[in-house]
DNA sequence: AACGAGACCTGGCAGC
DNA sequence: TGCTGCCAGGTCTCGT
């Protein structure tokens, strides 16, 4: 499930753990996208869970005590969920990695296809994070900004803004809705976007994934209980998923192609090259 | 250097 | 009913 705003409200949703100190760690299933450290088992318990932040599509949990100090890296792949549960409930097949608090509540990370990815970082300068494009719903994400990081990239402009080194937490749905709202064609080379597409693109990128968050927040309300909802579906697309039927604005049927290895949706009447 | 393709996994569904 | 093939929200790594 996770794109960005589902990887925040995800965050949001572990907050109440902030402040915890960590009993246990159960590793059941290690072979993650990379293996999960098994040292976690001695790291983390008696450190407290002091913060938890979100860079592109990691959750950062920073732990630490007076003699430790450190992040537990998370991602949720293509599938992956974090459970927020008040006591150890039997594990289920896919839930490979627990964080039990002295309290009794416990971290869950479920994830059937196993893109995710459990780290310890010892600070944040890590590869992974150093080299990152700047958040969309900040200011730094901007048109002229935006615009210079396309410079003479030949590439379609779907799988631009789809590069975390352009922009972070633009996933497959969003990228095909915003270029629909900013009526841009998914194929256009990238270095062919003029400014004022920079800025309708820009913008409907930070809009789309605004509303994804808002409507992410409801509609997984109660997806820290015993099970997950399966998120999104209270979300209406303009584009995603929609193949064949009418489009929103002006009635002709949605398309569908690859670009990238990835489905890709839009609309040839209201999206230009 | 920039880009495209392959790889990693499991589950669900359409079609036969 | 059961098999096969295809598709799925990500992103690192490798070859051209």
């Amino acid at each position: 499930m996770p794109e960005l705003p589902e990887v925040e409200t995800t965050r949001r949703g572990m907050l109440p753990m902030v402040g915890k100190t960590v009993k246990s760690v159960s590793i059941r299933h290690p072979t993650l996208r990379w293996p999960i450290p098994q040292h976690l088992i001695e790291t983390l318990p008696e450190l407290n869970l002091k913060a938890l932040t979100r860079r592109a599509k990691y959750i950062l949990c920073e732990f630490g005590n007076p003699t430790t100090h450190g992040f537990l890296l998370l991602h949720l792949g293509m599938s992956g969920r974090m459970q927020v549960l008040d006591r150890a409930y039997p594990p289920e097949k896919h839930d490979h990695f627990d964080v039990a608090f002295t309290d009794g509540s416990v971290l869950r990370l479920r994830d059937p296809r196993r893109f995710g990815a459990v780290l310890w970082l010892e600070n944040k300068n890590h590869a992974l994070l150093d080299s990152l494009g700047p958040e969309p719903l900040e200011e730094a994400f901007d048109a002229d900004y935006l615009h210079t990081a396309l410079g003479n990239k030949t590439l379609a402009i779907k799988n631009a803004i789809m590069d975390a080194y352009v922009v972070v937490g633009v996933g497959n749905i969003y990228a095909s809705e915003s270029l629909f709202r900013a009526r841009i064609h998914p194929e256009t080379s990238a270095k062919k976007l003029n400014l004022k597409q920079c800025e309708r693109l820009v913008a409907e990128i930070k809009n789309t994934l605004q509303d994804a968050l808002d409507a992410g927040g409801s509609s997984l309300r109660d997806f820290f209980g015993t099970d997950g909802n399966p998120g999104y579906f209270q979300q209406e697309y303009f584009v995603y998923g929609r193949t064949g039927e009418p489009c929103k604005v002006c009635g002709k049927a949605i398309k569908n192609i690859r670009l990238g290895q990835r489905s890709t949706f839009f609309c040839a009447h209201c999206q230009k090259r």
